[in-house]
This record gives structure tokens, sequence and C-alpha cells, in this order.
DNA sequence: AACCCATCTGCG
DNA sequence: GCAGATGGGTTC
């Protein structure tokens, strides 16, 4: 500080000391900036002190992007504070990017939380909380401002002055109360299914209405632009989009939506005209203004799960985030997660499900058709569609259209020997092999290559039998099995149908890519439902209930016909608590067994991954606490399910010290911050003494 | 990434 | 004894 402000007299006699910027009288009230860089080094994440020349003393306020030097280079970063004085000897901000505040300080706390949940740096946070900026949204922007006095808001549509929607669940009432209120209640909701009349998106719009009408904001985040349309149709009767000028109103927060877009909703949010915030992941750090309601809806989705570091899960995000602003907390879907189920049974949340007699009376008849009560079938048990399937879909055919889930896209996405039934393998790099349409050769699914004259390596054989039967041929065979039925597929590829008419059909489709149908499904076939349960995975069963009940909740309720039936040997709980239509039971279920294996998200675990000496480095300099078990390090096996090492590149012989290992960090939940700062902490050293990188990921999904 | 500084190293 | 190399740590 001192050092710039004395410099003028010293300049010329100075003994050439380093080029100085040109000498700029500094601002008058607090003439320091505290600045967070955007640098993904860990030993860089900390808040450094700039002087702030008079010329920004207005504009460098916290919040704004700033660009700074460090070092040798200018680096952006934001400007988090303002200060009387410094310890270090400062040199002045560059420039103030944008006077927009785009990091307010209820998310920078955000922010810093999830670094240290997720042992992360707090610029990788950043980077998924602030969307990129887009200068000519900015510009527009800035000429709308002026407006901005002289437009009036327009009028609110009536907000509603009860719920009744909610009435249907218990501890439904008395969360919207408490809401209403402006308490901060936490609840974990297993939504009934709502194939026709109302769905969970107007169960959500409701909720977000009584924030609306209790004066304080909202956000919900929803997996995908899928779920996003169905909010925004129910938002309708209860609160306008925003729109320039105006204030209050919904914005749709979505990376899809292009820069442009989301920067623009982006700025609506963080200027406080847009009071109500709908969006997928990235959304759940949206600097809504007085936040009275976080809605996570569908949590047990894999998309909810940031892919990027430091890997953050919107579930645990907006909990971090309304412990830190007092919001209310609504956590939900068709199942219930487990991890949701340890905030249930910790007393952390409340559960509001409907009771026994409502799920009955809104769900469809579900039968599980295992080969055992098949068993009378005969040889045709075996079949892909039974006949008690086949039956039930023909008889629902006269009601309206049937749904056929099928685990798998394509035509026959995997194939094997016809005579020893080992699955056939690319020659040139081992991927397995798969035919895509009828009569195709088959051909690699990593590489592309057709595999002409393939033999098979254990027996010779040359013939091909299908192991996995896709969408595209499930379609043929159900035109086959029901001439005359017009038969519809929905999938990635195809083409993503949103809604089927409410006519006789039969809709194919991937999971996820369910079309919902006007009136409801008369049926739901849910085939190859051993597919979906026979994943090597820790959360096999709750994705397979989750997946089955996304389809099964677009089906009319058993009163109206409705019918589903689980075809295909699954595994007996999922499949139980399916035919109960008890997400809760399942989730209690796992979660005890979980417990009792030690594994999460019963306990807390660290999956620590990098070289061997890297590994046991970052643990020996973490301090874990006695309470910690570390389990292995064990080389990491290749997983086997994507290309990967082609064996058509010479063998690489790495040295054992490069060798990927991985060590799990598991501890009780209750001193699960300290692994993470211990962690945290030992990253840092690492990366100041430029030591080979570790990668920690929290709760890893695949790990298992 | 570029710099500073402390320590080491090779040579007279 | 000293120039140049090397390595670890800092960068407001």
């Amino acid at each position: 500080m001192d050092l710039i402000a004395e410099q003028p007299a010293l300049a010329g006699l100075a003994p050439r000391r380093r080029r100085r910027p040109p000498v700029e009288p500094l601002a008058d009230d607090l003439p320091v900036a505290q600045v967070v860089l955007d640098r993904p080094v860990p030993h860089l994440d900390q808040v450094f002190d700039y002087a702030v020349p008079a010329s920004m003393a207005a504009s460098a306020r916290p919040g704004v992007r700033v660009r700074v030097r460090l070092g040798r280079q200018d680096v952006d970063g934001f400007c988090v504070g303002r200060l009387p004085a410094s310890e270090h000897d400062l040199i002045p901000l560059r420039r103030v990017v944008s006077e927009e505040v785009v990091l307010t300080p209820e998310v920078l706390e955000l922010a810093r939380a999830v670094a240290r949940r997720w042992v992360g740096t707090l610029p990788d946070v950043l980077r998924l909380a602030v969307p990129p900026r887009h200068a000519r949204v900015e510009a527009d922007v800035a000429a709308d401002r002026h407006t901005d006095d002289v437009a009036a808001g327009r009028a609110a549509p009536e907000l509603p002055t009860e719920a009744p929607l909610w009435a249907d669940y218990r501890g439904g009432p008395a969360f919207l109360r408490r809401l209403a209120e402006g308490q901060a209640p936490r609840a974990v909701w297993q939504a009934l299914p709502g194939p026709t009349g109302h769905t969970w998106a107007d169960s959500v719009a409701e909720a977000v209405g009584v924030a609306v009408a209790a004066g304080r904001g909202a956000l919900v985040v929803a997996p995908s632009a899928t779920e996003l349309a169905a909010l925004e149709h129910a938002l309708v009767p209860v609160l306008p989009r925003w729109e320039p000028g105006t204030e209050g109103g919904w914005v749709r927060l979505s990376a899809d939506d292009g820069p442009a877009q989301r920067y623009r909703a982006f700025l609506a949010v963080a200027r406080g005209q847009a009071s109500v915030v709908i969006g997928t992941r990235a959304a759940a750090f949206a600097p809504v203004a007085d936040l009275g309601l976080a809605i996570c809806w569908d949590d047990a989705h894999d998309l909810h799960a940031e892919p990027r570091a430091p890997y953050p899960h919107v579930r645990d995000v907006l909990a971090l985030r309304s412990e830190q602003q007092g919001c209310a907390l609504l956590v939900g879907g068709f199942i219930r997660s487990v991890a949701a189920q340890r905030w249930v049974a910790a007393g952390w949340a409340h559960p509001v499900v409907a009771t026994r007699e409502v799920v009955r009376r809104r769900t469809p008849r579900v039968t599980a058709l295992t080969s055992v009560e098949l068993a009378r079938e005969g040889p045709a048990a075996a079949a892909r569609l039974p006949g008690p399937a086949w039956r039930a879909a023909r008889d629902a055919l006269e009601r309206g259209p049937v749904l056929v889930q099928v685990p798998r896209a394509g035509y026959l996405p995997a194939v094997a020997c016809g005579m020893c039934r080992t699955l056939a393998r690319c020659g040139a790099c081992a991927g397995p092999l798969q035919i895509d349409a009828p009569g195709a050769a088959p051909a690699c699914r990593w590489c592309g290559r057709v595999a002409t004259d393939w033999c098979c390596p254990e027996c010779n054989g040359v013939a091909l039998r299908s192991v996995r039967v896709g969408s595209d041929r499930t379609a043929e065979e159900l035109g086959r099995a029901f001439p005359g039925v017009p038969v519809k597929v929905s999938g990635a590829a195809p083409g993503v149908l949103v809604t089927v008419p409410d006519r006789p059909a039969l809709v194919v489709a991937t999971p996820g890519a369910e079309p919902t149908a006007a009136g409801g499904y008369a049926a739901a076939l849910l085939l190859d439902a051993a597919v979906v349960t026979s994943r090597p995975a820790l959360d096999v069963a709750e994705q397979a209930l989750r997946s089955w009940m996304a389809a099964a909740s677009l089906v009319r309720p058993a009163d109206a016909g409705g019918v589903v039936l689980l075809v295909g040997d699954a595994a007996p709980v999922p499949s139980q608590a399916l035919v109960r239509w008890d997400p809760a039971g399942l989730a209690e279920r796992e979660l005890a067994e979980r417990a009792e294996l030690s594994l999460p998200p019963a306990v807390h675990v660290a999956v620590v991954e990098g070289s061997r000496d890297a590994v046991s480095g970052l643990l020996a300099r973490a301090g874990l606490p006695a309470a910690a078990q570390v389990v292995g390090p064990t080389p990491v096996q290749r997983t086997g399910d994507g290309p990967g090492e082609p064996s058509t590149s010479p063998l690489l012989i790495e040295p054992e010290g490069e060798r990927q290992v991985r060590a799990l960090v598991r501890t009780p939940w209750r001193w699960s911050a300290d692994v993470t700062d211990g962690l945290a902490a030992a990253i840092a050293i690492r990366s100041a003494r430029r030591e080979a990188p570790v990668r920690v990921r929290m709760e890893p999904p695949e790990v298992w």
C-alpha cells in the first residue's frame, strides 16, 4: 500500500525498479479490493488484495468481474470485498471487466461451502455457479436499464392462498404452512403419479406460488429440458414469465439454452428482477434474491450430479443452501433416493408421502411376471413377451395407448456366439459387436468396424445369436405380434416423442424417453427387467425402481384400468417395491444395508485417485481423524464398458509408480468436515510443490 | 507460467 | 571463490 502511495517521489531516483504501472491515485474510501482469482491451481485458491485506483472506486464493487496482474500474467477474478487497508504491498487492479454484480454474497458463501464439502477449489465452483459473461447481452440489458424506472411491473396474477394439491400428502399442508410463514422446513417428497389431471409439476408450481405469495423467491432444479417444459406449463396459472422491464416472474436457466439466453436470464435474476428460477443443475447456484424455497425434482436422476470438478450434487448443494440462507427445501421424485432417506432417518427432513389409500387410488395395478410365476406357460415362459404380458397388452390396446419400456436402444445392441454364448467382440479393438438393422452385418460399438467373417475365438462357431434386444427390434417384433396397431419409437436416436395422442398405439421407449399420453397409458410393459437390475453398481435397485416408476407413473390408475407388467426376472427387492408402490420402503432397506456394510451414503466416503506415490503421499499428509478408515489403495481396473486402451497400440509397460490407484476414506458423517479439510490442505501443499496430481471425489456413484 | 531466492556444482 | 545450474516456493 504505502509503496504505491510514495512512488511518485521516488520514481526518478529509485534504482530502476521493475516496470511499475503508471501511478494512479487510489480510491479514498476502502482502497483495497479482495479478489478471488480464476485459476485452477489449489494453492492459488485464496483471497488476494489489490489496490483500487480512484477511477474504479465506484465500479470495483464486491461481486463484479475484475482483471488483475498475478506475477507475470493477467488473470480474471471476482472482487469479493473491499477493505480499508492490507498487510501487503499492493499493485492496482487492472480493470473492472463489467460493472454487473454477478457474484452475490450468498452465492459466494454457498460456493465456499460447496468447495469445502467436495474438496474442490473456490474458482472451480464459481465457474459452475456464474455463467460465462456475454458482452452483447450485457450491452442490451444496460440499454434496458434506463427503461426500468419507467416500466411498471406487470400485474401479478391471483396468487394461491391455499394449496389443494398438497392436501393429498401427509406432511404436505404443514410444509406449505411453514413455508408461507417464512420458516425453513425441509421435506423429502414422494410424488404421486399424475398421468391425468395434476402432475408433479403442478404440485411444484403450487409450492412456488406459496413462496412467492409470502414475498420470497423460489428455485426449482430439474434434471433436463423435458422437466423444465413441464414446469413452464404448470407455472402458467401461478406466475408470468419474466419479461425485460418487468419485476417478478420466472426465468429459465439452463446451459442448453445457449450462452446468450442463459446469461440474459441470469442477469435478470442477479439484478433482482426475476424472482423465480427454474433450471438445470447449475441453476442450483442462481442468485435468487430473498430465496424462500429451493426444490430438487427427481433427485435420484444422474443428471443432478455435476460431471465437472468438484462434482457437486444438486440435492446436496440445495441442502447447504437451505441451511445457509434459511430457505425451505423440497427434494423429491416418484421414488425416494437413498441419500434423501438418510435425511429422513436422521430427522433432518420430514417425509411428505401420500397415505396408502391415496397411493392405491392413484397408481396402476402392478404385476411382476417372473419365470416362476410363468412356469405353467411351459417353454413360452422364457419368451421376451410371455403370454400374460401379450394378453394384457392386447386388452389394454382396446382402451388406449400402451407404453413399452426397453432398457436398450438400437436393434440388437449385443450379440454372442450361437454355440458357446461368448459375447462377440471386435477383432480390432475388442469392443462389443452389435447389429444395427434387420439383416445388417455385425459392427463394433466402439470403433464402428464391420465384422465380416466373424468367428468365435472360444469355439470357432460362426453363427451369432442375440443376447440383447433393443428398442428398434422390439418395435419390429411388436408390429408383427399386433398387426394393425401403430407402433411408435421414442429414444435418443430416432428422436424423443414428447406426447402421444389418447389412441390405441404401442409406444416403445428407452428409459427417460417415455412420452406422456394425454389420458394416461392404458398399460405399460417393462421389458428385460433383469438388464436394469444386474448392473454391478451400488445404486442398481434405486435406479431400476426409478426407471420403472417413471414409466409406471404415466399409466392410468388401477380404477381406470391401468396395469403395469414387469417382465424379465428382475431382482426381487426392487420388483417388490414396484409391485407394492413403496419407494420409501426400498430406500429404508437400502440405507440399512449400506449402514451394515459401511457404504455410502450411510457413511461419508472420499475417493482418492492418482499414482501410488501421490495417493499415499496425500493420505499421509491429510491428518485424517482417527475415525477415518482408509481402504486400499488398489489399482484402478478398467471398466470395460467404453472404448479403453486400444489394443492396436503397442503395449505400454507403465512404471509401477505411474499406475493409477484408488483409495477410499470412510468416515462417520460427523467427522466428514475433518476429512475434507485435511484432504484440501494436503492437496494445496502438493499443488504448490508441483507434485503429481491427485483426484478426489466424494461418493462417486460408479466406484462400487 | 514466470519469477525470486537459496543452495548446489563444477571449475579455476 | 564464483558463475551458472537446480529446485522449491510465491505470485496480493
